[in-house]
DNA sequence: CAAGATTGACACATCAATCTTC
DNA sequence: GAAGATTGATGTGTCAATCTTG
């Protein structure tokens, strides 16, 4: 970010380079935001957190491995870890899917359920309070626009 | 976010929820993607990037941890272990402040300085590919203004 | 051999405890 | 005792290698 000689980078302007620490500034510090309230009220990280509440959404209560990765945004291989580590507490189990020997499913317990539910009225109240509620209609449709535009220009395949 | 029985939880609308998710997985995408450009075009990682770039823009090269992790967004222990890393890589050299003893100062070395020049091109020009260069001037400003509104509703001294 | 998923070794962040200087 | 910073133990993510099924 420091000027150089004479080469051809093209340097950030004042406002794009305060847009740019405001988007990292927020990249850095809501994460840990979201990972304290949900330990504090509920004894999950974020991402334990959105993995239950994928699965939870399904009507059978399960989902493969390689949907909940898309849906919550991670490679293949954080998620089988933390699977494991969901497993042990006894919210979730693996499943082999019939005909589809490859494929598991996660699913959902009767614990993992009731520890979703429990989970997500706090949850939600701190990600309204955090972002949501402040946000005029016109602020939210621009969010999710360059959002969206910046994901899809995040090479296709880069899961992590 | 599933929905309980007859509880007072505002749950997320459908434009919420999808603004909601797109800042999500900006959150747990970009830094990786980051993190794999300055890995491969200069052996760093983006919080390291970020630790020496704020440190060469100052005119003495010189910058108090505590300033740096401010800059950086960063617990002054995330701060201290990374320092010690680039230490001892010879990009940066630990300093007392002389009259305020408890003070440390980060100096980079020419080394440093050298390795934060030839890093900082290609990362601006992918923070312009994946961000900046698609965003209207309108777009550049509400994520400025949503992004610091929402910083400064992140706990004043919540650091990590 | 490709797709779906897992595993283990390693790197890094976090948390609580500690140290030093004022 | 508080501010500035460091340290060590622990937890979790990443990467490359692996396993299994189609």
């Amino acid at each position: 970010m420091t000027a150089r000689g004479a080469d051809e980078t093209r340097w950030l302007s004042q406002e794009e380079r305060e847009a740019w620490l405001a988007v990292v500034a927020l990249m850095i510090k809501l994460p840990p935001a979201l990972d304290s309230q949900l330990r504090t009220d509920a004894g999950l990280s974020f991402f334990e957190y959105m993995v239950l509440a994928m699965v939870s959404e399904q009507p059978d209560r399960s989902l493969q491995m390689s949907d909940i990765a898309d849906l919550a945004s991670a490679s293949l291989s954080r998620l089988s870890h933390t699977v494991t580590r969901l497993e042990k507490q006894g919210l979730l189990v693996r499943h082999r899917v019939p005909g589809h020997g490859r494929r598991f499913r996660a699913v959902l317990t009767d614990a993992g359920l009731e520890k979703v539910a429990a989970a997500a009225p706090p949850h939600v109240m701190e990600v309204r309070r955090l972002l949501i509620d402040d946000l005029t209609d016109h602020e939210l449709t621009v969010l999710t626009t360059v959002g969206r535009r910046v994901l899809g220009r995040l090479a296709p395949d880069c899961p992590a």
